[in-house]
DNA sequence: CGATTAGCAATTAATTGCTAATCGGTGCTTTAAT
């Protein structure tokens, strides 16, 4: 078979398009995948780059491209930054709420005769079918999905049409999808192939292991010693930086507190109005703001190549959530230092976003009304009177449990052999708690990071399904020497890293790394557990199951 | 789950302490009134 090489074909689209002098390591693969027409995965956590992946080959391959990406702020920057180079090749436009219906026929327009390629859109225009009829008719030739991880981190809830967006894309002709985002663990890389229907695709992991970040951790027993720990931090380390903090009020509590202090802080969340933020993150980029002290809402769109450090006065929900907002500084490659502050009571506040079960009253009227006929969300929001966010998550839920399906034209109909309505509500909790133990499960982790003794970067990357060899020599616990002590004592490892095992309770799961005696194993229906080894081995615990 | 607040009783007038209630993150939409 012959094997076609892409390399030099988009080096000079590189080259001429977009003014890219070389293409970094990472990004070649994904961008030969794509080429194949062949679905693909990138997990890229450094900022500059991950854009190039799709926008590169969409040059040289047939029909607009599609970017599915969350935010209407972060679509901005991306289409200012393409149409600064005033080539139709590459020139960008969107649909969304922030254009009037004249603006997008004009862009709808724009790409139907050529004038333009990219075309920008949320999840939630797709859903609608009118929309999507019209995208359908453009015939794109790629799907990028940016910051894939929404479907796994909103889709259950907060923003339901991320969960439908494998149907979404079905509906505008199913091109080969790209799926990107600078962060996913296994579970998390499962949920977006599952959910956006990828088929057989190429996953591309690189470059987690980020050197120039320098990665520390320190339990706080109470509020006061936190609070000197950070005011440490901020009189040695330069500007500019983040501290995360887990509720809106603390981020404007501590912003004032800190300025107090005569540490220059500024809040943000999102609960500030629109202009206030757009001010906020503006003055932030430009360097006019040394501190921020922000919520979660303070992250993707930040593209800010000189941020010194990141402290977390908090105890983030998931590694992947830590990973990705520690991750957000050093870009220049100049190094930057991970401050985590935690108490062991940071943990309730998580416990408190992951809960909350579904009412199976509610579930079992929507699964009956599903069956009086094929409807859109519209009409199902009319017979059952659930709201846009309650319903679109309830279908993904019963869609789980194989008594709802997306069918034609948007519509929403029951399976052949689906379960009635009764035990479709059962099943559909019975699926949402699944969700559930596995998010708590990643909240454990998270805590299991926190007081690790072993090297930061192994226990980070373990995590991540990746197996580092040597302890990273950037962390507190390598420059303490503890993590080598630690990994003196990790005893024999009885079952090999990525090998899969077996639980009498548990069922199947992935070992995903060892740290003194104990495992951390992923499994697929409970999520991360660490287990002691002597504990297994006396009671045969866990067996090697050969690979399915 | 836990921190904060609202409400109330008790004591002796403006505070104290208790319990119960409440709130906590992330953003797309669209629509109606300026």
């Amino acid at each position: 078979m012959k094997i076609p090489v892409y390399g030099p074909r988009l080096r000079r689209a590189a080259r001429k398009h977009f003014g890219w002098p070389s293409l970094r390591p990472g990004q070649l693969k994904p961008m030969r995948a794509v080429l194949r027409r062949k679905d693909a995965l990138v997990v890229l956590p450094t900022g500059a780059g991950k854009s190039a992946i799709y926008q590169i080959p969409a040059v040289l391959l047939p029909g607009p491209t599609v970017v599915i990406s969350p935010l209407l702020a972060l679509q901005q920057d991306q289409i200012a930054a393409l149409n600064e180079r005033d080539d139709p090749r590459v020139r960008a436009v969107r649909v969304s709420s922030a254009e009037t219906p004249a603006q997008q026929r004009e862009a709808i327009r724009e790409i139907q005769q050529g004038r333009a390629e990219f075309l920008f859109i949320t999840p939630e225009q797709l859903s609608d079918p009118e929309r999507m009829a019209e995208v359908r008719a453009l015939r794109p030739g790629l799907v990028a999905v940016d910051e894939a991880h929404c479907i796994s981190a909103w889709g259950h809830d907060f923003r339901p049409d991320y969960l439908s967006l494998g149907h979404l894309i079905k509906g505008i002709g199913r091109p080969p999808v790209l799926a990107l985002t600078a962060t996913a663990s296994p579970p998390v890389r499962e949920d977006i192939i599952e959910r956006l229907h990828l088929r057989r695709p190429e996953v591309h992991v690189s470059g987690l292991d980020r050197r120039n970040l320098f990665l520390e951790v320190a339990h706080c027993p109470d509020e006061d010693y936190r609070w000197r720990r950070l005011a440490a931090l901020l009189d040695e380390a330069p500007r500019p930086g983040i501290v995360y903090v887990a509720t809106r009020r603390a981020a404007e509590d501590l912003a004032a507190r800190l300025t107090d202090a005569g540490y220059a802080a500024d809040f943000y969340h999102g609960g500030m109005a629109a202009g206030a933020r757009r001010q906020r993150h503006e003055d932030f980029t430009e360097d006019r703001v040394g501190i921020m002290v922000a919520t979660s809402a303070f992250g993707m769109g930040i593209d800010k190549p000189n941020i010194r450090w990141v402290a977390h006065v908090a105890l983030p929900d998931s590694p992947d959530s830590y990973f990705q907002e520690i991750g957000r500084m050093g870009r220049d490659g100049e190094p930057g230092r991970a401050l985590l502050l935690w108490r062991a009571e940071d943990e309730a506040i998580q416990r408190f976003f992951a809960g909350g079960a579904p009412d199976v009253t509610e579930l079992r009227e929507l699964a009956a009304a599903l069956r009086a006929g094929p409807a859109t969300k519209t009409a199902l929001k009319e017979r059952t009177g659930l709201g846009p966010r309650k319903l679109g998550q309830f279908l993904g839920l019963l869609e789980q449990a194989g008594a709802a399906t997306a069918g034609q034209g948007n519509k929403w109909t029951v399976p052949v052999f689906a379960p009635l309505p009764a035990a479709a509500a059962e099943a559909a909790v019975a699926a949402y708690e699944r969700q559930q133990v596995v998010q708590r499960s990643r909240t454990d982790m998270m805590r299991g990071f926190a007081e690790s003794r072993a090297c930061r970067t192994q226990t980070l990357l373990a995590y991540f399904g990746e197996d580092v060899r040597k302890p990273c020599g950037h962390c507190d616990n390598c420059v303490e020497g503890v993590a080598a002590d630690v990994e003196e004592a990790t005893g024999d490892a009885p079952f090999a890293v990525h090998s899969t095992v077996r639980h009498p309770e548990w069922g199947s799961g992935m070992v995903m790394g060892y740290e003194e005696d104990r495992v951390t194993v992923l499994f697929e229906e409970v999520g991360y557990k660490t287990l002691s080894v002597p504990v297994i081995e006396e009671h045969d615990l866990l067996v090697a199951e050969k690979k399915k």
